[in-house]
DNA sequence: TCGCAAACA
DNA sequence: TACTTGTTTGCGA
DNA sequence: CAACAGAAC
DNA sequence: TACTGTTCTGTTG
């Protein structure tokens, strides 16, 4: 009669998640024991338990559900496996070399560069309430993302928290995105601190030009010490023949590191087989307990069970999972004229509250106004708006709804949220304490003929995505039979054709960082970004605007006129604006200037998690754009 | 050589604020020396240094000019204070009752009765940047309002702090006005938790109908008692011939107590002369500094030095003093229908940056979109565009502009301050370090014909402020000549004609609380303020707003058509909302039911302290709508 | 009219 | 980590 | 299409 | 005191 998912009691409901470079070898349970010590009780502890517990019941059913499964069904589960495998196999493309480039530690990094008391001691960025990332000294005592920070605190209590400076950040990844530009002009982003790169013609032409023909690590590591030279801060890199192992690649020999799967099949295999299925990047902490609990914890064990998990998950997922156990999972890199956005959202977390008057009065309008801004500097008209609600359970709710045509109005779209919005506020229930409110608005079209385009700073050409169709058949059998154990610790450069760099205080590129130079780089170090003070310089010209006489004698008029000037210039500027959207808006009458980047749209394109509800891990920020965690 | 201003060192630079009900008696030079350790450094910490210097600095201008006054000039300045004062007394009025409300730790006496845990520990409500108030137990550590909760916690580790619910308050600060709307319907709100009356009508009325002839004293008491049972939280009060001695008088015996000082000219002076020059309200901590430093400590003081103060501070501010000394200093009860309000401001702290950009694109436009909900909402139109800066060094700026017209607009208000905020990033100079942005409008004129009026629930008459005009002469001498010591400890009931009622755990009326129903009240004790869920009802009516077909079956037509209903009435009540401009806006279009009462605009009036530029303590929020303290 | 500083809740 | 927000007033230029 | 959950940075 | 914000994807009904 008793549940089994009743003894779930025994783990601890909040644990470390250690699933990041830089925690490897800590004591996991007496950290988790703390964290769940600071937590217990509280709202979010008790979600956390919920969710715990609904997946450990999915996961049991998942169980008998395989347990009754015939030895045919099982059979026919290997055949659609195997196919699967085939058509991923034959699809694949070893020929390209693919980089993954992820910065490290990279705000806690940037803030440690611009402060030298902070390299030397454990911090994290953040506030109070939620560390955005920390450095690798904290993350030694289980301090990282994701963690907030008076836990952080009670597990380092000489952490130093550094407040969040995003748009310096954002500064910082255009310095290396413009010496990634080098290696590939039409490289693409994955996030302020991370890209993904197509080598393949930049080695070519090096070959051709007939300079340093040395091994694609080479040109890697040298693109590294470049960054570093430009930035003065460390990255690690990924190689291989997909964007997928090139990202694990990255993670690999993190910090300031890189590693390298040669573009052969059966490299790619060795290297694949022996992960645990949690390096997948699509597969996170839920789907890795549910898997595991289907005796699923690496790669390789993918493959084995795939007669079984076929029958656990859906096609799509099942292809990628089967694609995972390959090495050959898709969905990554796009190029940098990438799918357009999907959705716009804001959302913003608060004192708990039941008052709908002030959720439609004040939140609302203040979220609405500000995602129209972005919409509107976006270039899109928005056709389905969704709002978002968590609970002061930290339960989440979304509801929304299909508007009639595409708008990027305030009105439209805030009309339609407040509606959604009441209706969960209906006279018969209690009035729901709401602690988050989020507006998005999807189904986006652009906006007019010409798009926005923010991205003329770079390259512009077309994409770049690693196509995983029609190819051979062959490698099967390869992975059931190579089962010898690789040499993952990482030390002696090239033992086997799977290269490791050492990670030395900066990056080393022997000889090869003198001749950088010499490939096409603009010499764009030191990039000039404080737009602030630029387009005041037009006060010299005289203008009459405000028509109406002015009181105040003769500074006074003076000063009105400076005054007017500027105004005038403000509502230029605010035009140019709003038509081509711009994301880095420099106001001012005399633009031109100011070089333009993309914001680096964050796009993984990786499938979804199996089908658990499973945990996760929320938490809250202290202030408004003060300390914040947000990317805004 | 050495300048006397040197040697401000050997003070705190942030001292302890101990002028505040509760915090007699306690180690103020201990406490100060914790304030001063966990803030020595900091940016914060600086200014005040710099602000403190300069108080000094000007401090020692006003002695020298003093010094070299002739005995001419003081005795011309002596003339001048008595004609001052004998213009005050033949305009004042001791025949009337005014009564001076003020609830007891407001803020927190709310969280307490809404959570009884909190009600024998100290606690405060704010968040960890900064207090809004805080309990009596707190304050016996130093905990008090406009504190960091940092230090707080350091100077009370035990410290509680609950977050600010702005909202809750507003919604007890009904029930309590409720309750003195039956002593006064005229009465004058001058915050949330206090409230001016004028009961000589009421006494009068008591009389005629022959119930309670009782004291003064009787009826007030039964008035907090009322409010007691009412919102279940204490208030105190003072009571005397003018609305000074009686906001005086209610601090006096705080908390759940009271104190009134008899309408005769000479109890005045006997409760005023020994009054420290701090307790005068419009008299605060630079002041108080100001005249302590010129041999002015108590209200006597003001009186002896009139000759020289008469030469140290401008006419407006002397007429002030000399008024002040008298306790019979104006400007502070207005009536229900007091002057309009004469600016709307919003202004918001965050991560100090000096990115133009971000100013201008993101919060600008977030300010000044609240600005504008404000300013509609309140029924105004404005002229002056003010923006406001405060420095990461904490120094403030305020940079202004007349409009050539009045509006309400977020373009024209926008577009000024924009204007505005440009000016100070000019190219010259290095770009300021932001770290709080505001927006205000001034010069406001009402919108359209009808203003909104939001005060239709109490009552509505005409303005009330005892006027300060020609009148006696007298008492000039009457001040020279008493000088006994009063009784300040406030124990014995009516020990002398100024009268005391000593605390208790709930105030004590006598008998007359049972009679009390009989005045003319509504038993509106427990106001319904929850206009949550209301309007929504209206979802039986069919209607087909979107027009357009709608694909989603069956169920999903009827959802859509619950939706545009909805969404209609949101139209219609956002039209209601922007054109009467109601306070309490209730949304949905069954509206006619839902009182409305006013938002009790805060008005002092009284005049500003001294001309020294002096200290101030200032502080962080820790989030959006978060833990905030704001008031909205 | 503008900028600053003080005051209060 | 971290020192508020909204409003009014008076002084001095 | 709408709601939910997982994932990543 | 206190557990984020933005975007995308897959599953389920
Ligand atoms: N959960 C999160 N919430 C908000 N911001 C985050 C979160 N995780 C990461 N970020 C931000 C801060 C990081 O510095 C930046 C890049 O993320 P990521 O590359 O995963 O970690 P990291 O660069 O800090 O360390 P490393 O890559 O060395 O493990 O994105
Ligand atoms: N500096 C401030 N900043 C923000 N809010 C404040 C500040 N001071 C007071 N408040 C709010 C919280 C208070 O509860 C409320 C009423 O103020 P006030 O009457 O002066 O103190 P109080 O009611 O908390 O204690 P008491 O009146 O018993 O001394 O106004
Ligand atoms: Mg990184
Ligand atoms: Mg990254
Ligand atoms: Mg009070
Ligand atoms: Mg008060």
């Amino acid at each position: 009669m008793a549940n089994s998912s009743s003894d779930t009691s025994r783990k601890n409901v909040i644990e470390l998640n250690d699933n990041k470079a830089g925690m490897t070898g800590i004591d996991k349970a007496r950290i988790s024991q703390i964290i769940e010590e600071a937590s217990r009780g509280s709202k979010f502890y008790q979600r956390q338990q919920a969710k715990r517990q609904a997946d450990a019941k999915r996961a049991e059913e998942t169980r008998r559900k395989i347990d009754a499964l015939s030895r045919e069904a099982l059979q026919a589960g290997e055949r659609a496996g195997d196919a699967e495998i085939r058509r991923a196999v034959s699809a694949a493309d070893f020929s390209r070399t693919h980089v993954h480039i992820d910065m490290d530690a990279f705000y806690a990094a940037v803030e440690m560069l611009d402060n030298p008391r902070l390299r030397h001691v454990p911090m994290a960025v953040g506030g109070n309430d939620m560390l955005s990332t920390s450095n690798y000294a904290a993350r030694r005592f289980g301090v990282r993302a994701a963690m907030p920070g008076f836990i952080a605190k009670k597990l380092c209590p000489q952490l130093v928290i550094v407040p969040c400076r995003f748009r310096r950040y954002k500064e910082v990844s255009r310095q290396v995105q413009a010496v990634l530009a080098d290696y590939d002009p039409q490289f693409s982003a994955a996030s302020l601190d991370e890209a993904y790169l197509d080598i393949t013609d930049h080695l070519a032409n090096r070959q051709a030009i007939n300079l340093l023909p040395g091994p694609k690590a080479t040109s890697v590591a040298e693109l590294r010490y470049r960054v570093f030279i430009s930035s003065s801060l460390t990255a690690s890199a990924g190689i291989g023949p997909n964007p997928m192992v090139a990202k694990i690649g990255s993670d690999f020999n993190k910090p300031n590191g890189q590693y390298r799967v040669a573009g052969s099949s059966d490299r790619v295999l060795e290297f694949i087989r022996q992960l645990p299925v949690r390096k997948v990047p699509g597969i996170g902490r839920v789907t890795e307990a549910w898997l595991n609990s289907l005796g699923v914890s690496t790669c390789r064990d993918l493959y084995e069970q795939r007669g079984a998990l076929y029958h656990a998950c859906r096609p799509l997922t099942y292809q990628f999972y089967m694609r995972a156990c390959l090495g050959l999972s898709g969905g990554f890199g796009y190029g940098r004229n990438g799918p357009d956005r999907k959705s716009v959202s804001v959302e913003r977390t608060f004192q708990a509250t039941d008052s709908l008057t002030w959720l439609l009065d004040e939140k609302l309008p203040e979220l609405c106004e500000s995602l129209v801004r972005h919409l509107t500097k976006s270039g899109f008209l928005g056709r389905t708006v969704t709002i978002k609600l968590k609970l002061d359970t930290f339960e989440v709710l979304t509801r929304s709804h299909g508007l009639p045509s595409a708008t990027d109005s305030v009105q439209a779209i805030q009309s339609a949220a407040a509606a959604l919005l009441r209706q969960e506020f209906l006279p018969g229930r209690p009035a729901p304490r709401i602690r988050l409110l989020g507006v998005r608005v999807s189904s986006l079209t652009p906006r007019k003929a010409v798009i926005a385009d923010c991205s003329s700073g770079v390259g512009s050409a077309g994409p770049k995505q690693a196509r995983l169709d029609e190819l051979l058949v062959r490698s099967t059998k390869t992975i059931a039979e190579t089962s010898t154990k690789t040499n993952t610790t990482a030390a002696v450069c090239s033992s086997s054709s799977n290269e490791t760099v050492s990670k030395s205080s900066t990056p080393v590129t022997s000889s090869t960082s003198e001749n950088a130079s010499k490939f096409n780089l603009v010499e764009s170090t030191s990039v000039e970004t404080k737009t602030s003070a630029s387009s005041a310089s037009e006060s010299a010209l005289s203008c009459p605007i405000c028509s109406a006489s002015q009181p105040g004698g003769l500074a006074g008029l003076n000063r009105h006129l400076d005054f007017c000037l500027s105004r005038s210039a403000i509502q230029t500027a605010v035009n140019d604006y709003s038509n081509d959207g711009s994301a880095c808006f420099t106001p001012g009458s005399n633009s031109a200037s100011s070089r333009k980047r993309i914001e680096a749209a964050s796009s993984s394109g990786r499938p979804a998690g199996g089908s658990a509800s499973g945990g996760g891990k929320r938490a809250r920020i202290a202030a408004d754009g003060r300390t914040g965690v947000g990317t805004i």
